[in-house]
DNA sequence: ATGACTGCAAACCTTTTGCATAGCG
DNA sequence: CGCTATGCAAAAGGTTTGCAGTCAT
């Protein structure tokens, strides 16, 4: 698992320690659900690490993003997410304002149109964010039978290039 | 000022009150930089308006932001900045991770791709965020003598198309 | 052994809210 | 007048931190 191989060679490179709760976590994250929340994490953990703390997944996240295992994320609802970032292709999101569904697309025109951008304005870019925000085509249908969008985040992968 | 109108129109169809504390935090925040803090809004008007407080700063933008006068973003430092965005062209934005410069850019073919984007995947956009990290030419020449980003936030307003 | 890691609870910090008062319509 | 807005202070809510004990190296 080349994951927890980076993690390893961090954790080597500035004297810290791999401990059980920091594997445990690793591997939860890495099975999660993307965007995942501390406290969601927290949660998925209770069963079979009861023991660990709120406050050891805050700061083992923080690590994973520190050695690029991982990006913290903002969709404007007050609770960090945590995307893993290893290996994985960049993309962007459809957030759907109403159910809270996020999907995942990758659009190379975008991003080859944003380093002209940034050429542009002599501008080094080292990351970005897009997001839209709007209705997912369940929600437009049902948009009259205004349904509380209580439902849980689901990510759907998907990748399109045009 | 149309900016009042709005807001006025907004007011009275809400059944909601004129007071000297909303104009002069609208006035405050048309003449403020781009991207203020609430915290900077308030520290704008001590010297003027000095018994408005904080929660009136706060309430009032959350009803600009209502009323489609601002809108409210979040660049990921944990302050939630307002743009007024009443007849200004929607724009995006190149931050500055070193010394937190923004800069402002619009670019249409973008801006169309992600329509089609959306249209790919049967969603509605209402609105969207593009951010660009990274480091400005100031920035990326001055590397080596790493001067601490303590700058203020200065917002460089720039139209580009290409 | 040494120094990092953990859980717990308290602290933090930005934003929101409750309440009594002030003021618009 | 009735009902909204304000200021103040307290509350909220997510995240961080201090501390004493635990554990990896």
């Amino acid at each position: 698992m080349k994951e927890e191989a980076l993690l390893q060679e961090h954790i080597a490179k500035h004297h810290l320690k791999v401990t059980k709760e920091r594997s445990a976590i690793l591997r939860a994250f890495i099975e999660a659900e993307r965007h995942v929340t501390a406290e969601e994490l927290y949660r998925m953990m209770r069963e079979k690490h009861a023991s660990i703390g709120l406050a050891t997944i805050y700061r083992t996240l923080n690590l994973f993003c520190e050695c690029g295992l991982a990006e913290q994320r903002q969709f404007g609802d007050g609770h960090a997410r945590y995307e893993l970032t290893y290996n994985v292709n960049h993309h962007d999101h459809l957030v759907c304002t109403q159910c809270k569904k996020i999907i995942e697309f990758e659009n190379m025109d975008i991003e080859k149109l944003q380093e002209k951008v940034a050429k542009a304005h002599r501008f080094t870019i080292y990351s970005h964010k897009l997001e839209l925000y709007g209705l997912c085509s369940d929600c437009a249908k049902s948009n009259s039978s205004l349904r509380k969008g209580k439902d849980e985040l689901h990510a759907v992968r998907s990748s399109r290039s045009e």
